[in-house]
DNA sequence: TCTGGGGTCCTAGGACCC
DNA sequence: TCTGGGGTCCTAGGACCC
């Protein structure tokens, strides 16, 4: 069996660039939401030591003296990059498993009749930049985590293997595992690694050399199977059809920091609004409704409050959520307090149309033919376009900062590019 | 002044049951 | 002094990922 993982070079960074040539060859960073952290680096933009998910504010002469260019994150532009890269995956093989915006696992052989898993992946990687225009790296392997460390040592010797490492050959991961420390492992985080270090396994090889039970005493069934993976027993799942979403949240920093009732009711219910949405668009009803707001946690004694509720019946519809998560909020709210996030999550999702009926509740039998006409009219017209008063209408101060997003490029006819 | 968002999985421990 | 045993279910919290 071979596993494989495509990743996109610095994804984000290399979707701003594909519309925008006056970012290529210059030091570019995308920003999070609120334009607040470093989530993606270019080449050169690493080179000047800008760390992942460090705060723009921080490195402001830097990004002066150097000219780094800065865009805010473009997720519809991503969402529709990441539909396209896929799709050429898909011409290879029929085994495409989307792992993340930016990866994509698939096995081997792909539909390349004869030719070897390591040149139809390079072959992989020329069609997606050609067709798409986005730099890939692929990492091959006998188990899903051994294709993850191949696809990191492909980033690591680009230069050297063109972008595509397989790591089948026993020799050839003993040699490289020697040089390649367990943080850089995929399942290997700081709280593991701050584990591993005093029992003075510091590389990959000495990971693998562990025996699994010591690894399940050391940290839990997860990490036994890391290490069994690394020693080519395969443990984890392969899914081209994804699992059913379990939960979903909606959470935001403000734009500006709320400090009245009003205002974080508005802001709660446009969270709560958008979660709806969510689940409505993929057929799902939640089981249980979280709400929290707090304050920086940069600051002395910021407030923070949550408040969870079941839903029976289960539901989607915004009416009776947005009403609940309207009295959790007078409940969070304390009068003085400086707000910064505010947020709302809905679990146990399941099928619309699936569970126990409540016995005792009375569901209204035209929501769904609201809720449809409602769905229907935001996506032909724009998000928002209807919504429910207690959200608040127009744009706000509390509203998240994206100052340098780029054009809906490809996804909104409006925003495409002209060409001359 | 300014510090992201959205997921999954696992375990410990409490509540409850017979 | 001595105070059962074995389950299930749920939740909070931690750890990891991108």
């Amino acid at each position: 069996m071979t596993h494989g993982i495509v990743d996109v070079a610095n994804f984000y960074v290399s979707a701003e660039r594909l519309f925008d040539p006056s970012l290529r060859g210059v030091p570019v960073i995308v920003l999070s939401n609120n334009d607040g952290c470093a989530v993606a680096r270019s080449e050169e933009a690493k080179a000047l030591h800008v760390r992942m998910g460090e705060p723009v504010f921080k490195i402001r002469d830097r990004i002066k003296r150097h000219g780094i260019q800065l865009r805010s994150s473009n997720y519809e532009l991503y969402a529709d990059l990441n539909r396209r890269f896929n799709a050429v995956i898909a011409e290879h093989t029929d085994t495409v498993e989307i792992y993340s915006i930016d990866e994509s696992f698939y096995r081997a052989p792909t539909l390349h009749n004869g030719l070897g898993d390591v040149e139809a992946a390079h072959r992989l990687r020329e069609d997606i930049l050609r067709q798409v225009g986005l730099p890939t790296r692929i990492g091959l392997g006998p188990t899903r985590t051994l294709s993850k460390v191949a696809n990191a040592l492909a980033k690591a010797t680009e230069k050297v293997w063109g972008g595509v490492v397989d790591l089948h050959d026993t020799e050839l991961r003993r040699r490289l595992f020697e040089q390649w420390p367990i943080g850089e492992v995929w399942g290997i985080g700081s709280a593991l690694e701050a584990r591993l270090h005093p029992l003075g396994i510091r590389t990959t090889a000495d990971l693998a050399a562990m025996p699994p039970a010591v690894a399940r005493d050391v940290g839990t069934v997860v990490l036994e199977r890391l290490v069994r993976e690394l020693g080519g027993i395969e443990c984890a799942d392969f899914k081209v059809e994804p699992d059913a979403l379990k939960a979903t949240a909606v959470t935001r920093q403000f734009g500006e920091p709320v400090k009245t009732l009003d205002e974080l009711g508005e802001a709660m219910a446009r969270r709560a609004a958008r979660a709806a949405e969510k689940i409505r668009a993929q057929g799902l009803v939640a089981s249980r409704l979280i709400a929290f707001a707090h304050g920086s946690r940069y600051r002395p004694n910021p407030p923070s409050a949550s408040r969870s509720a079941r839903l029976s019946p289960p539901t989607n519809d915004p009416r009776v959520i947005l009403r609940i998560v309207g009295q959790m909020t007078e409940a969070i709210f304390q009068p003085g307090g400086v707000y910064t996030k505010c947020g709302v999550l809905l679990e146990d999702l399941t099928p619309q149309g699936q569970g126990q009926a409540d016995l005792f509740a009375t569901v209204d039998p035209r929501a769904p033919a609201l809720l449809a006409a409602m769905d229907g009219l935001n996506s032909r017209f724009g998000r928002n376009t209807i919504t429910l008063a207690v959200q608040g209408h127009g744009a706000k101060a509390f509203d998240t900062k994206r100052s340098q997003k780029s054009p809906a490029w490809t996804t909104r006819i409006s925003e495409i590019p002209v060409a001359r």
